[in-house]
DNA sequence: AACAGCCTTACGGAAAACCGTAAAATTAGA
DNA sequence: TCTAATTTTACGGTTTTCCGTAAGGCTGTT
């Protein structure tokens, strides 16, 4: 496995720039591009395809803000699924503040990422070690994540509860929601068992009603 | 107005603290304090009083991830309002990736902040300008923030409104509300009105029923 | 003073949510 | 395989929300 000397940067927050050049600088990673914009990482990465010097590994951020100017990806996940299409050997590392856990498996299960790391604390040693294991050829998922701590509870919230969580956030009734579930084959699918779910949704969170429920789950994430 | 040349930093994220390092170099500011917990920074605080050396200006994040470690203070608001009381000279800014204008508003006129970063493209300039005007006796408030362009539509939206949305989401139901507002003396109270309303507002947000109301508020930071 | 326009309040019927009970179906265990 | 336990479904009564109509009150204009 050859070693990372070509790097492009996806990251609109122009302060996390410095931290991150300074990680790369330790590896003696030289050829460094920061660009602020999805759009420029992907024309960047396919230009240095075609130049015959393509970029070892893109850093890319998830979520970037919106500003005056039109863009064809709106955040890293785009960029990625783009980006695997122009250069199949390039590695991607995931950066950013996102750190729930069934959101970071979907990116290693989906995108095929190699590395993902948590904006937060502990980033810069996080970085340092998931470069290391790209070096080595190997994936790296940050073990010292938050959610492990936060999302303790929520292992009691299951798939169903989440769609259904989804449903009310969007404004059906119960029985929309019933008649969705019987179409899409969703098991239970009654406006009883809806109702009932529901309600052990607002006793789990103690919500006060249907509203609160929504509420707080947003809050916290959930949805 | 004596210039600004003690400096405490509440950042949870370390890749930031480089960018802003370096910004703070550029004013020649030495003395530079970086702590990733709002408790440590406020004990710090505390102490520099007491010390006879206070900082002139705390830098703070407002979201702070929650990990293994107990604390005091959950986030940059509760910080800010407990400094407050041990440091009424300090001069507060606050860098954020909040960028929602009804937020920032907020922590203008109820936190009495001196100035408002966004974290984002433009937040190494905006930074440079913030503590310029700070040094100057002014206050700063970043006009290059991406949400001019999301929230020209709330200027509809007055506080009652909002009063009336918090106690939705809360889980108040409409005589609930009816009879809070006539304790508070808000008016108008009478549940008839509060209906009213909260159909207005579900009209003007297209949203499907109040539940759904709820959503897209906290969706668009109203609430 | 008279009037129009807007906001507030009141009320009644229909729809949906809420709550308890109970039957039917499915699963788990002996 | 039979039984016990759990989950799903069904149903009826109560509360709350939803929606239309209409009366009452405040303000500004002529």
């Amino acid at each position: 496995m050859s070693r990372i000397n070509k790097v492009i940067i996806a990251e609109d927050i122009k302060s996390i720039h410095l931290g991150l050049s300074s990680i790369l600088e330790k590896f003696h990673i030289e050829k460094r591009d920061f660009v602020q914009y999805c759009d420029d990482a992907y024309i960047m990465i396919k230009k240095a395809v075609k130049d015959n010097s393509p970029y070892d590994l893109l850093i890319t951020d998830l979520s970037f803000a919106k500003d005056h100017r039109e863009v064809n990806f709106l955040n890293g996940e785009d960029l990625i699924k783009a980006v695997k299409n122009e250069n199949k050997n390039i590695k991607i590392l995931v950066f950013s503040i996102e750190d729930r856990l069934h959101k970071i498996e979907y990116f290693f299960n989906h995108l095929e990422i190699d590395a993902y790391v948590c904006k937060g604390r502990n980033d810069q040693k996080d970085l340092e070690k998931a470069i290391k294991a790209i070096n080595q050829g190997n994936k790296y998922f940050s073990k010292s994540l938050s959610n492990l701590y936060t999302n303790k509870c929520h292992q009691e919230i299951d798939n169903y509860d989440i769609e259904l969580l989804r449903m009310l956030e969007q404004g059906y009734n119960q029985s929309e929601i019933s008649k969705i579930f019987k179409r899409k084959k969703v098991s239970p699918s009654s406006t009883s068992t809806i109702e009932k779910r529901i309600n052990n949704l607002k006793n789990y969170f103690k919500a006060k009603n249907t509203i609160n429920l929504i509420a707080k789950s947003k809050d916290l994430g959930i949805i």
